[in-house]
DNA sequence: TCAAAAGTGTTCTGCCTACACCCATGA
DNA sequence: TCATGGGTGTAGGCAGAACACTTTTGA
């Protein structure tokens, strides 16, 4: 064999209502009818992978405000699909918050931790998604791609709480990235809530481009001088 | 488009001569005659894309020693090679330092920080490969996949050094393996050298399979009660 | 004046680096 | 007993987690 298929699929999340959410399509067709897939498609002439993920999903479930798009990894299972055999690279695609994307009919969001019944190996490229991502915002700014523009600390924790999967304290969350150097303040406040209380400053990103905040925990090179 | 080439490359990469160095291969035919590529060929029908790897280097350079194996990335850029449009999936193959594989005689091992003149995208999948290294050996166990079965603790710094690019303590490098669990001791002491000076103690890794040793530096989940 | 929410000060801990010092061997 | 290399003790620093405390608002 030297000429086969091959699809890019996409891992599309983004926290909604408190929960981290990925956007699925459900198969009409056989095989597979009625289980839930991720939206992509075949690799096109011109376009190198990355080029064709944000094509289709700009084309297929209307997504264009992808705030950060990574590869994760070639699905290449000779089985992986009945039929003719594909090959998948999957990606990560992440959305801010207060996107609302149009979707068509036939999709949905699903919480990444309750995930209705996936087709082929999908499920897996989700769990390889959620935790890229989970571990990426501890030692990037990656969290920009999830945040809307701006932002106060607690809106933050609350998103960082629903990707990671468990509490975030708002206070050491704004230390670490304050020593970063990944938050800066707007100088605007939110206005407080029903119940009273101080008005939140409200915080952006310093930089909308993934890098990397903490190279390295150990075996770092000596600083000596010689 | 929807048939078309998929290769499987891979950047081995073994500490050789106090650097890290990488197998590589001389064209000999158009296209490139002349430059240096990695090892790879075609996917087979039945076999996903690292069984490939593994059978490819097996077969095309003797390689069968491979300690530890990894998806990269795919390359796709549709000219990345003259022709029929090729995928490629590169990977990672780590060689332990104590092995002398049999290559043929049109491939050679080069510094990784000296290629020669690389074919096609070559050259960036090796620089991918070594920084991917030097990372998870910061914050895995990885280092088993470069060292022999028994060492000393210079020994070991010699092959960190060579991987990371920078000096290593031997102090700190025992200091931290050990305490992550990565090392145990054998009991043997090794013969001391012509000079004379204390004979050093042999350890071993604890485990041969990758696994990561420092999950998360920054915002853990919290670990109060209730 | 009180409750609520935001933000800061401070302590504690664990991990890593650096470096001084002690140990075991051959000549 | 001295040079040589191996190994340990220990101090310093830094980053993160936890939590007490202060600040600022609405009612």
């Amino acid at each position: 064999m030297d000429r086969l298929g091959h699809e890019v699929l996409a891992a599309v999340l983004q926290v909604r209502s408190w929960s981290l959410q990925v956007l699925l399509w459900q198969r009409a067709k056989e095989p597979q009818a009625g289980h839930w897939s991720l939206p992509g498609g075949q690799l096109g002439a011109t376009e190198d992978v990355e080029a064709s993920v944000r094509r289709q999903l700009a084309e297929k479930v209307d997504v264009r405000q992808l705030s950060h798009v990574e590869q994760l990894q070639v699905f290449s299972a000779p089985n992986r699909m009945p039929g003719a055999r594909v090959l998948a690279t999957a990606f990560l695609g992440l959305v801010p918050s207060d996107n609302d994307p149009e979707i068509p009919a036939d999709t949905r969001w699903f919480p990444v931790d309750a995930l209705p019944a996936t087709a082929f190996d999908h499920h897996a490229i989700v769990l390889r998604a959620r935790d890229r991502l989970r571990s990426k915002l501890s030692y990037t700014n990656l969290g920009f791609a999830l945040a809307p523009p701006s932002f106060t600390i607690s809106e933050l924790r609350e998103i960082y709480a629903a990707a990671l999967g468990h509490r975030v304290s708002a206070t050491n969350l704004q230390r670490v990235l304050s020593r970063r150097g990944q938050l800066e303040p707007t100088g605007q406040t939110a206005v407080s809530g029903p119940a009273g209380g101080r008005p939140a400053a409200v915080f952006r990103f310093t930089c909308r481009d993934m890098f990397i905040t903490d190279p390295f925990a150990v075996l770092r090179p000596p600083t000596t001088r010689r």
